[in-house]
DNA sequence: TTATTTCTGTGTACGGTAGATACAGTTGTC
DNA sequence: GACAACTGTATCTACCGTACACAGAAATAA
């Protein structure tokens, strides 16, 4: 996995047939496959095939896999928000609610962003701009609010997963009750919870209940801050 | 993936030649082959060369891969933990700290983790076991104490996998700096908050600092419930 | 205009993966 | 001893990513 190309580019040849594909083009068309079928759905032969072309193709475009991956990421993460912000407080439930509405637009991004790799302008612009909206005045170190945003981007992370798995319960969550109520008595607790969890609200109330602890705990440690000095 | 086999293991015969490998073996090995050289490294191919036996023995023992992936994290996460517990936050952070210690000791788990798959009885037992230190006398209600726990834990992960990317400083991430530092007047909060953090404390300190986050917001909650009723 | 260079897209090939199937050999039970 | 059940292996298919060689197209240099 080249850091150079995610961040410089290809450089467009003169001469030489036209091509016939675009970068945007495969990368769209990987995140369409993604989207309706999962990233393991996501081949070379796939994506070539939807485009009408050989896979070697391709090649002519990426250097490999991971860089599509890895484009697929930058775009479908999109632009980092213009956060309308008054306080750091509105600010930073702003910048996770549209990180959160992002993994679930598209929740095989979760699963492409684990492991070690590099972050493209786009992923590290979200976190400039997270860094920012906590930099004014909060009272932090550096490695303070760091840790801040990546504790806030975890939830977004952990809660889209979650949901996308909640999506699709064809059969092997049935199966996964199942065994649930077989062994329920080993876990009183955890069938007690799931069957309140069931009636009320989505998992959009699970996010913002996180996301509000969170900011709670931020908010405490700020105002001691600001208090002491 | 079969969610029986997880639970009820593998009926073994009477009859027959005797087997040469043990489920435990054949995990023990596996678990040896990722922690060496990550998740990726792991194939049926491997395992069973690693054990002196060819691939489709192994097929004897399990129904594929994912289940020997779902035996893997099932045994890499070991026991759930016995919390010497006096207040929630006591066991909740101890909860949390074995958690994290458990990703840590075998980081190909946080990879292994990812996307929508049946969880054994360990991984439901430490679920259960962390609702439960939260449940006496908290005051909230089942789907928040799933949330609470979902928050833990994903902090747990995020921080694990951060450490892990941190391990292997091979080249990657000096392309990476070399990037940011090219790129640097584009990103100048992530800049300073990197160079801050660089001088001081390792992993440890910001799985902490999260933590200490999340269960002071969590308190919060708590006191205000307790106060009102 | 022609020749040359450079790029695109394709076909072929290789080593890797997971897994199905068929079969030989071993071991317990009847 | 016959039979049934089980283990381990060999062979096969169907993918995957990608290295390499080659034919044709297009822009430049002569």
């Amino acid at each position: 996995m080249s850091v150079e190309f995610l961040w410089d580019g290809r450089a467009q040849p003169t001469r030489g047939p036209k091509p016939a594909l675009t970068l945007e083009g495969i990368t769209d068309v990987a995140i369409a496959v993604a989207d309706a079928e999962g990233l393991a759905a996501v081949s070379m032969q796939r994506v070539a095939a939807e485009l009408g072309k050989t896979k070697m193709s391709l090649y002519r475009y990426l250097p490999g896999k991971a860089e599509l991956v890895a484009l697929m990421i930058e775009r479908a993460i999109g632009e980092p928000p213009e956060l309308s912000a008054g306080s750091w407080r509105a600010a930073l439930t702003q910048w996770s609610e549209r990180l959160f509405a992002a993994y679930l637009r598209h929740p095989w991004s979760v699963d492409a962003t684990v492991g070690r790799r590099p972050l493209g302008p786009r992923e590290l612009g979200w976190m400039e701009c997270a860094l920012a909206a906590l930099g004014s005045g909060s009272g932090l170190t550096g490695a303070e609010r760091l840790d801040a945003v990546a504790v806030l981007a975890g939830h977004a992370r952990m809660l889209a997963q979650q949901a996308a798995a909640r999506l699709d319960e064809d059969g092997m969550n049935a199966a996964m009750s199942e065994v649930v109520t077989r062994h329920g008595a080993r876990f009183p607790q955890l069938t007690a919870a799931m069957r309140e969890t069931a009636v009320e609200g989505g998992q959009n109330q699970a996010f913002t209940f996180g996301l509000d602890r969170i900011l709670d705990g931020l908010a405490a440690l700020i105002d001691r801050r600001s208090v002491r000095s």
